[in-house]
DNA sequence: TGTACATCAGTGAACGCGCGTTCACTGATGTAC
DNA sequence: TGTACATCAGTGAACGCGCGTTCACTGATGTAC
């Protein structure tokens, strides 16, 4: 007996957000076609009216999570006048969007999801370099303002910032959110931001016990 | 016709390098059965005398990647009295091993290694929890030296650590070894250096402009 | 406001492929006598 | 130093399971008239 009809704009939506919450719950190993459709409540065949195949499903959750990350660089830009501030936020933003999908890290950094799709690979690395890019535009503001420091690439402290959140959520879905993510990400914080802020009359490299001197011109 | 026959504690040791091998080469996606023989120069049929299943074989493969983890913070410590020393060299060997074993992040990070495997699922955690508690123990060493700060605790600090050479790695995997992680991590290391140092005559919070005050004790 | 019809989202059943694993058998190797 | 035999690492062929996908068919829905 068939059940409820909809349309295939809505349908492409629900199985999408239905394939996002599978994986995140099960991983992307376990994700299968069946349980997707079975999540929207569709038979395994229906999936095929709205998607190509398996493969298309993904792409969209893909692009989904390419959406979400960029629009996160998009919001704290415009709400924080201060790029140090604005990153505090994305930090914030980026813990939320990971516990809200833990799909991401299983999905971005799986090689069942590039491996032998070179394109979608690229994409990849388009979503990742694209959020590092906007990372990295904060912190080159900052710099040209004079509030961050100016001898490390704008750059290299982006990918950094990643490095902020990354061992953690993946400490955290190892133990399966036994690990603290949030409570690491506090503590990490002000590590980060002391580091990357501009020093003032400070020692250059205290432990050599060379004379001051200032860091900023 | 039979090839060279050798003991099984040769074959066990071959098998379970060509694994890590070809994973490096090819994700754990692709990793065959039959790849891993060819390989070492067996049918497939063959690698059933030394091992129980695939899955025994990559139990045996973590076990290896569980011991160079060790092995390295073992020795950086026996090699640098100065516990930050130690840590600097930490990462350049964790660096060489992902170089040299490509297959870590590719296995560990994956939810195919662990889905329907709790008790792997909770040595991978082992594993990186043990790693993690070794630097954990450089930096309380430091820490209980007046060279690291204190305001900030290990274990923190550790998965801080972590997160210099992590987002790099993922980078890597990604753009198939054009980003150039050995540059980025030398670019990191000082501005975690300079991070987790105690810092000496320094402003608390130079932002807020609150009065200078010593940081350590 | 009804009727006819094209469209399209739905279904159960079956297909087919990849791949880990098993099976029955082979023949080299080491050892007891 | 030979001979007999248990052991064990090797093989090709076939099995079997999971799962993505296809197929022929159904019936609801929207629209032209």
């Amino acid at each position: 007996m068939p059940r409820a009809k909809l349309s295939s704009v809505i349908r492409r939506d629900q199985i999408a957000e239905a394939t996002l919450a599978e994986v995140s719950r099960h991983g992307l190993q376990r994700l299968s076609v069946a349980a997707v459709a079975g999540r929207v409540g569709l038979s395994p065949a229906a999936l095929y009216r709205h998607y190509a195949s398996k493969d298309a499903v993904l792409d969209a959750v893909l692009e989904r999570l390419r959406e979400r990350l960029h629009s996160n660089v998009a919001a704290v830009r415009a709400e924080f006048p201060d790029p140090v501030d604005a990153l505090r936020e994305l930090q914030r933003r980026h813990m939320r969007l990971l516990r809200e999908n833990s799909a991401m890290p299983l999905l971005l950094f799986n090689d069942a999801f590039h491996a032998g799709h070179p394109e979608r690979r690229a994409r990849v690395l388009a979503a990742f370099t694209g959020y590092l890019g906007g990372i990295a535009a904060l912190l080159r503001s900052g710099q040209r303002r004079g509030l961050v420091r100016r001898d490390v690439s704008a750059r290299a402290l982006a990918v950094l910032f990643l490095g902020l959140v990354q061992p953690a959520s993946v400490l955290s879905t190892l133990s399966e959110g036994t690990f603290d993510l949030t409570r690491q990400a506090l503590a990490a914080w002000p590590v980060y931001e002391q580091a990357i802020r501009t020093r003032r009359a400070r020692p250059r490299a205290p432990r050599r016990g060379r004379p001051t001197s200032r860091r900023t011109p």
